[in-house]
DNA sequence: CCTATTCCCGTTGACGCCCATAGGGCCCCA
DNA sequence: TGGGGCCCTATGGGCGTCAACGGGAATAGG
């Protein structure tokens, strides 16, 4: 029973380095040269590869100037999202406009690397430099100055959240 | 019995582990080297194995110059949190870009050692020396004069609230 | 025929793996 | 109780591997 245990343990293990590993996390800058390449950072692909995506799709965020970038179930997030509208109304039909129309696909070419075309130059802003930044379940490519002001709101808008706790408490 | 003798320190540690605090505790400056190396105190990296952190993760503090480092545990609770969120809506988006996006992976090497990488530095300010400071359940990284300086701002504040309580009373 | 993409290769720098060494704490024994 | 030896931690550095990146050649497509 030391054994069985012991390889039980050895199974917990694998699934949590599995969980581990399989999420997109922390955000890297990356160069553009003079072909308009840019590599994928290591770790994202190892994610992407990890996760069985086949191809990448990039989406052009809503309301910010950047791309949701991940496989074909990050349509499922916004198709739910779309399912929660009223379908006669117009909002509806915007969002599959803007889901469904206003996404491209990217190929990793041998060296894990992708083109940043036009479409997605003109929503986010990027000419040299690239953010890549984890989201989770997907990831985001920004323009590493709007990311930096994007941040600091974010940041901002959390600590106006935590201003309902008590002063000096630091929930963890 | 080069394997032997290996084998009974091994037992012996193990022993002395068992005596340690399961927690992090007290706090202590290291030197970055030529490389950027810097080892982790070993009573920190008793802790980290006896809690079985098969890796660590590391969130840049929303209100602090430094790095809260910790198990899987930390990221858990976090996405906890924002699965009880509204996921269409700001709060939920700014979670995630806090503790995905803001967050990233440790990796100790052989020798026990992690490398700052300039994802930490920045944030940080982190230079030429690190101090590691135990919080429990999990520990943080300072530039050692920030950390100092904050140490003075927090207690100058606990001083400010003793004053506020009746004289000759010792709130504990 | 020209351009944009894809494939492939070489260079460079970063990082992980390994070993060496010094300094300090602890224990044992004289 | 002081000396000597052992072990462990912190730290430095050599070296091989791999990722990031730049650029030439081949290919496709208009």
């Amino acid at each position: 029973m030391a054994a069985r245990a012991k390889r039980w343990r050895g199974v917990r293990r694998r699934k949590r380095l599995q969980r581990l590993m399989d999420r997109f996390l922390s955000n890297t800058v990356s160069r553009i040269d003079a072909k308009g390449r840019v590599s994928v950072p290591a770790h994202f692909r190892a994610v992407v590869q990890k996760r069985g995506y086949s191809e990448l799709y990039a989406l052009r965020c809503l309301d910010l100037p950047a791309m949701d970038v991940g496989g074909l179930d990050l349509l499922d997030r916004y198709e739910q999202r779309i399912a929660l509208e009223d379908p006669f109304l117009q909002t509806a039909d915007d969002m599959s406009f803007f889901c469904h129309g206003d996404g491209t696909f990217l190929k990793l070419d041998q060296d894990g690397r992708i083109t940043m075309s036009d479409f997605i130059r003109e929503h986010t802003g990027i000419s040299a430099e690239v953010a890549f930044v984890g989201r989770g379940n997907f990831f985001q490519i920004w323009e590493p100055g709007r990311l930096a002001a994007y941040g600091a709101q974010a940041r901002a808008r959390l600590l106006q959240l935590r201003q309902g706790t008590k002063p000096g408490e630091r929930p963890e």
